[in-house]
DNA sequence: TAATTTTTAAGGTTTTTACCGGATTGACCA
DNA sequence: TGGTCAATCCGGTAAAAACCTTAAAAATTA
C-alpha cells in the first residue's frame, strides 16, 4: 500500500510540481492543501500517513498546522518543507513535534529520503541543517520563547497579512469583537501600539514574509 | 521540434518539480539555473527558445537576467514565473522585456499556456494581474510604479515605521488630510490595500528595518 | 482544588479611513 | 506659449475600524 500523502504549500503551481515528483516515485498524493487551516482540515478529514507542509502559508504557517494536524490527526507525521536554514525555524518546528525539516535549496531525493524515513518511524533532517541546532534541540538549551499564545500568534500572522479584525473574526470563527480583544492583548504582551510595528514583529519572528 | 527551456529558480526542488511538469507537456528543458548569473550564462551557451525566471533569485534577480539574456541570446523569450502580484513587479518586469508573466499560485497550465503564446511571439500575462496594470500594458500607458516621488517615499517611510497619519502630517508640517493624500496616492501607485503589506513594501524596498 | 491564563464577547466612544471634491505650483512638451 | 500632467496641498462627510472597559466561560497550571 502506497503512503498517503498531503501536500501543503501556498503555490499550486509548486504543489503540482512536487506531486508529479513524489507520484513518479510511488507515493500517493491523496490532498493539497494552500494554506494552514485547509492543511488541518484536509489531514483530520483524510488522516494521511505524511503531511508536507511549507513554513510560509498564509491564513495558518506550518509551524500553527504541524501544532493543529497534531490534536486533528495524530497519526500523520509532519514532514516541514522550507526555504528557511535559520536555527530559530528548525527549533521551532522541532518543538512543534514535526518528524522531518527538508530544505526547498537541496534536491527532491531529500524529501523522498525524509517522507521514508519518518513513515518508518525516525526523523530526517536536511544536511545543511546544523548539528549544533539539534544538540541544542536534545539539550533543551533555553531559546527566548514567544509569550503570545497559540490564538495570539494566529491573530498576528493575519493582520500582518492584511487582514482586517472582521476578516480575522470571520476566517476563526470568531466574533469581531474577540478578534479585537486578541489583537488589544498582543499590543500589551509586546507593547506595541501601531499595527505597522507589528507587522515588522511579525517579520521578525518569520510569522510573515516581508 | 520541441519547445526548448531554460528553467532558472534558487529552490532546486522547485526546479524538478517544475521540470517534471515541463516534460509531461512534451517541453524539453534544456538547462537549470540557480541564480540570474547562470541562467544568463547558459542562456548565452545554449539559446533556448524560452527562459523561465524565478524573480527572487541570488547574485542577480529575475529582471537583470531577463535584460543580460535580452542582451546575451536575443532570440531567447522571458517569461517570469514569480509569486508577486504588485504592479511594480509586473511593469518592471515588462520594462525588461519580458514577454509572459505567470504567478506561482497558478495552476502549472498557465505556465504551459504561457510557453505556447510566447514562443508563438505572443504574450501572456496571469490571470490575477490587476486589471489597471493590463490596462496600462494593453494601452502602453507609461505609469508610474515604483517611481514613488521623493514626498511619497518619505511618508511611506513614516507609515512604516508605525507613525499615525497625525503624526505624519506633523512630522512633514502638512495638514492630516494631505498626509492621507499621500498615502492614498502611494496605495494607488503600488496597487496595495491595506497598511500591513505597505510595511511589508517599504521593508523590502530597504525603506525600514524589520 | 485553587489560581491563572486563555479565549471568548459586548457596549459605548473615539479615531481613522474611503471617497467625494477642488486648488496651486512647476515641469515638460508640442 | 499655452496646454497637460504630476506633485503637492487641503476639506467634508459617511462608513469602517480601532480603542476602552468590563466580564465570563474554558482551559491550563500549580
Amino acid at each position: 500500500m502506497p503512503i498517503r500523502i498531503l501536500l501543503a504549500d501556498d503555490h499550486q503551481m509548486v504543489r503540482q510540481g512536487l506531486r508529479a515528483l513524489l507520484e513518479q516515485e510511488g507515493f500517493k498524493v491523496v490532498g493539497e492543501a494552500a494554506d494552514g487551516h485547509q492543511a488541518t482540515r484536509l489531514a483530520q478529514e483524510l488522516t494521511p500517513d505524511i503531511a508536507i507542509l511549507d513554513l510560509a502559508m498564509p491564513l495558518m504557517n506550518g509551524i500553527g498546522a504541524a501544532k493543529a494536524i497534531g490534536q486533528a490527526s495524530p497519526q500523520t507525521k509532519v514532514v516541514v518543507l522550507t526555504m528557511h536554514t535559520e536555527a530559530q525555524y528548525v527549533l521551532e518546528a522541532l518543538r512543534a513535534g514535526i518528524r522531518g525539516y527538508v530544505l526547498k535549496s537541496r534536491a527532491a531525493g531529500e524529501l523522498v529520503q525524509a517522507i521514508r524515513e519518518v513513515s518508518r518511524n525516525s526523523t530526517f533532517l536536511s544536511s545543511d541543517i546544523s548539528d549544533t541546532v539539534v544538540d541544542a534541540y536534545l539539550n533543551k538549551v533555553d531559546v527566548p520563547t514567544d509569550t503570545l499564545s497559540p490564538r495570539e500568534l494566529q491573530v498576528l500572522q493575519l493582520v500582518a497579512e492584511g487582514k482586517t479584525t472582521k476578516e480575522v473574526a470571520s476566517l476563526l470563527n470568531i466574533s469581531v469583537k474577540t478578534a479585537e480583544s486578541h489583537r488589544t492583548r498582543i499590543m500589551e504582551k509586546l507593547d506595541i501600539h501601531e499595527t505597522a510595528s507589528l507587522v515588522r514583529y511579525a517579520i521578525r519572528r518569520g510569522l510573515v514574509q516581508p
